[in-house]
DNA sequence: GATATAGTCGATCAAAACGGTCGGGTATTT
DNA sequence: AAATACCCGACCGTTTTGATCGACTATATC
């Protein structure tokens, strides 16, 4: 579990996804002036977010992201680790063994505390951060994910991944 | 409040110091063997550690590194925040006011999840961690700190692993 | 079908952070 | 005086961060 800016920027642009994703994809365009993030940066957040299952993407013009699963089962961990990847893992790890397993216990130590940690940030939801960041304005029902296009026809609905 | 291998570099290393700092002064030469990290990357983090109080030095043969409190006065969140030192401060913080207020919305929500994730490795202290590391030989009143020197001359005690 | 929109992908890049090295200090003990 | 061990600043290679650019693909609309 790390946390750096990378992982801020890819909170922040998911508030700002789900706070206007009931009017259909949102494009990267606008969230990168709204929160001025650059463009080519979402992208490959995005990128990320995409492959893990946490947003969907509708090509061509009206397109844009929306969330892939209701903003209730979308933790800030699960944001984290998509964008922070790979990660850590205590440097021995698993895998070597240190050279007494003094050592080892020290790290499987920090490996309870990362899990506290995840733990922690698991339990904070996208709705819950929506809900703080506008207890006015939130109708009951928007948390429910939308289908991706709104157009008359079509309603291709990519959703490729 | 960022979250790196610095961070567990500095906890590990305390720990250590504070499960050897009952037999006098504990020397970096000694916690970067047994902990493999680089001497001269442990005087680097233990100078900001230092600067913060947490630990005490003593200078000349037979001395080393105490800590400057009872372990159970020293929190996971202090250790970090001495060695991550001045961190990222959302990029806006509050310093400007963004565009329009409501970025800084989004950048106070966030500062929040800071605040409360800090909040809990603040509750985490080294004595809890050292009594987790080593639940049987933890004889009682061993966690009270020492004066930085243990005496005029004598134990010369090197104590090195 | 042409065109505009908007996501997708890859290469590349500058700046910062990470982790470490080196070489010189200074304080203290023996 | 010599040895120990903290102290400090400069430097260095690598990775990560955050960003740019260029080319491509899918789709909606005219």
């Amino acid at each position: 579990m790390r946390l750096t800016t990378k992982g801020r920027f890819a909170v922040t642009a998911m508030i700002d996804l789900a706070l206007r994703q009931h009017e259909g994809p949102v494009t990267l365009a606008g969230i990168a002036e709204r929160e001025s993030i650059s463009l080519s940066y979402l992208e490959q957040l995005f990128g990320k977010l995409r492959r893990q299952q946490l947003v969907a993407s509708v090509r061509g013009p009206g397109g844009g992201y929306c969330l892939a699963k209701p903003m209730n089962a979308i933790s800030v961990a699960d944001i984290i680790r998509a964008v922070d990847e790979p990660l850590d893992a205590t440097n021995c790890g698993g895998k070597r063994n240190c050279h007494e397993d003094h050592l080892c216990m020290t790290h499987q130590l920090w490996t309870n505390l990362n899990a506290r940690m995840f733990e922690y940030l698991s339990s904070v939801t996208l709705a819950e951060l929506v809900k703080q960041q506008r207890p006015e304005d939130l109708p009951e029902g928007t948390d429910e994910q939308r289908p991706a296009r709104r157009s008359r026809r079509s309603i291709s609905l990519a959703v490729a991944a």
